[in-house]
DNA sequence: TTATTTACTTGCGTTTTGCAATTGAAATGG
DNA sequence: CCATTTCAATTGCAAAACGCAAGTAAATAA
């Protein structure tokens, strides 16, 4: 309904619906590389997400694919957010985005350590972030 | 004067501040993979960007040193847009985004020798693409 | 000298965003 | 138990951004 072009779409357009706004990305970085699972957890990043805003974009972000909504079982209010593998297959554009701004940003926060491994063994560490982020949420 | 935390900005944020809304990676991508140079031609995309939209961006795109606008000689009405090496440097950007679209859009686009090649050779595709952007404009 | 092309700008209605307050369900404390 | 707190949102509203159509200025073409 909303898409009248399903058929031979860009990648870049595609890659745009699904994550290309201000707080997709955020979310998306602070489920892949800072841990965070729950709601009141996503609330605290240091960009100051509005809660309409995350609600809207979580749901967006489950009807996408990139994340599964699950209830604690030992306690029902609270809820965590699950990534999938189309979502744990971002971390390589996450790090590439990443090694750009650490060259063209003068004030960057890039953990060094970090930025070394990704230029010395890019792929060991993305297995290892992608592997990190399984882990915690199971 | 726009921005109050200007250290320790995390490279995720700073790339988003560049290029994190819907049109200047359309915009980019038409610039370095489409070859397009002119107002008239970024006017054209199929996604249908507004003109009052496109100006903006083109502005703040230079502002933020991804393009470089300079008249053509020999008609002066005439625009074309430079990409620095800033812009050309996100080429591996645009090309990882590619790859997670083709994998998870089964109605993509992408040129299969591109991904091919990409796959093979990633490092001179890159330089590849770079330089051809480069011979285009001058 | 009139018409056309090019690269925009302006005006205006619609949509999206940001902020604050509120809600409802579930757990916790007294 | 019953009141309070926690958690994950939702609602209402003002402000900003966007999308569309029309208009403008400078340069070239006819």
């Amino acid at each position: 309904m909303s898409d009248l072009k399903l058929e031979n779409r860009c990648p870049i357009d595609y890659a745009l619906e699904v994550f290309g706004d201000r707080w997709t990305l955020i979310v998306l970085r602070d489920l892949m590389l800072s841990g965070k699972r729950h709601y009141r957890e996503l609330m605290t990043s240091k960009e100051g997400i509005a809660t309409n805003i995350l609600a809207s974009r979580l749901k967006k972000m489950e009807a996408d694919g990139l994340v599964i909504r699950k209830h604690k079982p030992e306690d029902k209010r609270q809820v965590f957010y699950e990534l999938t593998d189309k979502a744990l297959d971002l971390v390589p554009v996450l790090l590439e985005i990443s090694r750009w701004s650490v060259i063209y940003d003068k004030h960057t926060a890039a953990p060094p350590e970090l930025m070394r491994r990704y230029q010395e063994e890019p792929q060991q560490l993305i297995a290892d972030l992608q592997e990190a982020a399984r882990v915690r949420q199971t």
